[in-house]
DNA sequence: AAAAGTGTATTATATAACTAATACACTAAA
DNA sequence: TTTAGTGTATTAGTTATATAATACACTTTT
C-alpha cells in the first residue's frame, strides 16, 4: 500500500471515505463485518487509532455499528446504503457541475467535454 | 463573508484555488493586481499570514509575480493562464468520472446522471 | 480455564495549520 | 520629505492530526 492518501485530507477522513466507497460499489454488503481495527491499521500502513477515528465517526453517522469483542459491522438495512449512494452521487455530480459552471462552462459545453472524454 | 472555508482543507489551499478559478473564469486578468495581503484577509477574515502563504505558493508555481512595495499581480502571459485552465479542468472531469465509475456507474449511465441533473 | 481476537481508553510526543502581534524594506503619492 | 500602502520576516501560542506504547473489557475458540 504505502501512501495511498492525499496529505491534505485528514487520513481518518480519507479511511471513512474508502469504505462508504465500498459500500456504495458492494464490495462490502449489508451485515458484512469490517477489518478489524489492528488489521486495516497494518493493511494502510497507519496508527490503529487513526482507524479507531474512522470506525468512531462512522459509527456516529450510524453507517456500521459495534459488537464489543466481535468487530465493527455494516449496518443491516440495504435501505440505507441505498440512501448513502443517492447522497453521495448527488453530491460529486453538483460538486462537478458547480466547478465546472465556475470555470465558464455552459450545460452544453459541460456534456461534450464528458463526451470527449469519455471516448479516449 | 464568515466561514467560507472547508474546515477540513487547509485554508491557504482554498484562497490558492479561489485565486485560480477567479484567473480561469477571467474575473481577474493577466498582469491585473490582486488584493492587498491586508485587505484579502480582512475581505476573507483570515490571517494575514495565511494570505500570503498562499501568495508565496501561488509565486512557487509561477501563477503570480509580485513587485515589493507594489503588490502581487496575475502572470502577463494568457497562455499560461489557458494551461492552467486545460489542466485544472481536465483534473475535475477525470476525478469525477473516476468516482463515478467507482461507484459503479457504466459510462453511459453517468451521461444520462448529469443530463437529468442539468434538466432540473 | 486459557488464549486469541475484538473494540476501547489513556497518556505522551511530534508536526502542520492557523492565529497574533510586531517590525522591517521598498514604492508611490501627498 | 513625510506618509500610506505594498510585500516580507520573526517569534510565540493554540489546535487538530497522527503516531506510539500500553492497558483494559468483552467474546469466541481452543
Amino acid at each position: 500500500m504505502a501512501e495511498v492518501f492525499d496529505e491534505n485530507i485528514p487520513i481518518y477522513l480519507q479511511i471513512m471515505n474508502l469504505i462508504k466507497k465500498q459500500m456504495i460499489s458492494k464490495e462490502i454488503i449489508p451485515g458484512e463485518k469490517l477489518p478489524s481495527v489492528r488489521d486495516l491499521s497494518k493493511q494502510l500502513e497507519v496508527n490503529p487509532n487513526t482507524v479507531q477515528r474512522a470506525y468512531v465517526e462512522l459509527e456516529r453517522e450510524m453507517l456500521v455499528y459495534t459488537k464489543r469483542g466481535q468487530g465493527t459491522f455494516i449496518v443491516d438495512e440495504p435501505e440505507i446504503v441505498l440512501k448513502l449512494r443517492r447522497e453521495m452521487v448527488l453530491d460529486r455530480v453538483a460538486t462537478f457541475v458547480r466547478e465546472m459552471v465556475e470555470f465558464g462552462f455552459s450545460n452544453d459545453e459541460l456534456l461534450k467535454i464528458i463526451e470527449r472524454y469519455l471516448s479516449e
